[in-house]
DNA sequence: AAAGAAGTGTCAAACGTTTTCGAAATCAGT
DNA sequence: ACTGATTTCGAAAACGTTTGACACTTCTTT
């Protein structure tokens, strides 16, 4: 007896135990054809009153739902936006909360896809995009895409976009201006050797970062110094190596701007296992302002980027895009702003 | 001529200007049949060295990639697990870091969907579940469901379950504690006027709070009193009347237990738009522990809720589940803890 | 009473895959 | 050469739905 139990308990899980109820089963049960059932649950004209009453009498007892899959395959449309991220990291969860209000009282549902697969191998999301594209998906938002998508099937807007022809709307935030800001104000500190933690160099945000970083040097008379620039890629992971590198110099920078928090958190725990004090030994200022920054201990200074308006706009375009409309402007960029904490001082004499 | 331009324009974005490559196609283009491509894209058996490579440099040529909906319709695995969310709210964001980062090394891909259109309606998410399972994901996290869900056809766990029959498994952390934490906390600070403001009584996290609330002040000799309870449905916007009811009674509480962040955070707001000094007139404590949660000023004191992790238990317990394991224990309850922070103080005498 | 017009339901094709089965071709063994 | 085994490929069914065309009633109209 116990056997049994077992068996059936392992089975439970394995195997279907309840298969959906489909059309086919409504539509013996109403004892009407399928194509009836499909134009009553819809509400399409040709089926009297009495009819559809039955039909939607049987699709309530027996619990039916059609299914997403197999509808979208016929009829194309399936009234849903697609945002593809790379995974769900503080940048990509702000920007979903943002594409998530704005979505909130329109027609759409929202899916966002994360391929943890295959996220290694450049151009996933164009795959990602391929596979849901014309099917499941009426339009897309892409978060730090990693190659300039050319043209699909379906509408697409990009976030924080690509080097490259920017032939798709983009919406981004001020990198350009954020990291003069940033720079700026770690010169007026009084910082002159001061290290910069690329981002990802495929992407725009991280090539303007570096230029607005160059230009605030510049600005200041201050030559800039290849040697104190590193390539973190924007994650924390790849960043810890080459920030690691850049604190073990014999002269290192007094401060360092990070071109996105994650960075900045990652060398912030680097300095911190090579015992230098933040921000006694070393300031360090970040890009984004993700909710860790106001919580890690120090807080992080950083440049504020509007990260749920951006979705919030990449969904507004995206929406209008779908209902034909021509965007009154195909690239939007948002302002940035600084954000004074507890990581950046006055360079030790 | 700028009236055909135009109107090539306005098509562009509202129809497909590049039909997706479909297997017919590289079929065609390889001089073989559907069934081949198939089996060459898939690396089946049975298909020559030659053929396949011919095949593969077709696909490559044409970007071809198979459509995942049509795949998942005839082969029922996707390697996709769905995540089902009200909407992104900051818990639900949360849970997702979680769910991504334990998946990010598993062969599942993450597929969150979030119904904006009928988020209203009770059992929404069931109703979503069925679309999609069966075809499009293997397996389903349900984040704070609004019935309980009974058998479908694919594994579940639930994330802050539904009261009622809890057959299916379940991740959740320790309300009750954590409530009894809390307004011990104020009793220790010296309230004895203690309001609550409630949860969604369905969902068995805020019949818990309800319960370690009361437990609290039985603990400490206090005669519990219906009139300080209030219920705000978790939610901001459903949580300011009933917070606004609760302030505005003559003898109104020294200090409010929040069931959840966003209920104490709307509290909050109701009490400045009231006049009332927080903490100074009112102290306030939450539940979660949202990001938002010290970005906010005052920063708020709350029960912090360990909301990645129940993610990522979650994300463990699906995927031990669809690889045929029965789980060692079907209901995991996490623990909390008080986070002190600036929204309580001890009452004005 | 005949003919056209509505109204109501069914048939069958289609969407893009995967997979089973069988057919053709090649090969090995005698 | 002949048989049997093996390899390679294609035809067709199936997944669950939607939809246009069509057929059958019933109702108007003349």
């Amino acid at each position: 007896m116990s056997n049994v139990f077992e068996i059936s308990f392992h089975v439970t899980y394995a195997d279907p135990m309840t298969p959906r109820a489909t059309i086919h089963d409504v539509a013996a049960a109403a004892g009407v054809s399928v194509a009836t059932v499909s134009k009553a649950v819809n509400g399409r004209y040709g089926i009297s009153a009495a009819t559809t009453a039955r039909v939607l009498d049987v699709v309530q007892q027996l619990g039916y739902e059609s299914s997403l899959v197999a509808s979208s395959m016929r009829s194309r449309r399936t009234s849903v936006i697609g945002i593809l991220v790379a995974d769900f990291e503080p940048f990509s969860a702000e920007i979903l909360k943002g594409v998530g209000v704005a979505l909130a009282d329109s027609r759409y549902d929202l899916l966002a896809y994360s391929g943890s697969r295959q996220r290694e191998t450049n151009g996933w999301e164009r795959r990602s995009l391929s596979r849901l594209s014309g099917t499941l998906i009426d339009g897309a938002i892409m978060v730090t895409p990693t190659v300039d998508t050319t043209s699909s099937e379906i509408p697409v807007v990009a976030i924080d976009p690509h080097t490259g022809r920017a032939d798709l709307p983009t919406v981004e935030s001020d990198s350009f201006g954020g990291a003069m800001q940033a720079t700026r104000y770690l010169i007026e500190l009084g910082h002159r050797r001061i290290g910069f933690l690329a981002g990802r160099p495929d992407l725009r945000s991280a090539t303007l970062r570096e230029a607005g970083y160059r230009q605030a040097l510049a600005d200041a008379g201050i030559q800039f110094n290849p040697a104190l620039v590193r390539v973190g890629l924007y994650k924390r992971d790849t960043a810890k190596g080459p920030a690691a590198s850049l604190l073990s110099m014999t002269d290192r920078p007094t401060a360092v701007f990070a071109a996105n928090d994650l960075s900045a958190i990652a060398i912030i725990q680097v300095a911190a296992e090579l015992g230098l004090q933040v921000p006694g030994d070393l300031s360090v200022i970040g890009f984004d302002d993700i909710p860790e920054a106001s919580q890690m201990n120090p807080t992080l200074t950083t440049i504020r980027q509007p990260m749920k308006r951006l979705g919030a706009t990449a969904a507004g375009m995206l929406v209008a895009l779908l209902n034909g409309e021509t965007l009154p402007q195909n690239h939007i960029r948002l302002p940035t702003g600084l954000v004074r904490r507890a990581t950046t001082a006055p360079p030790a004499i």
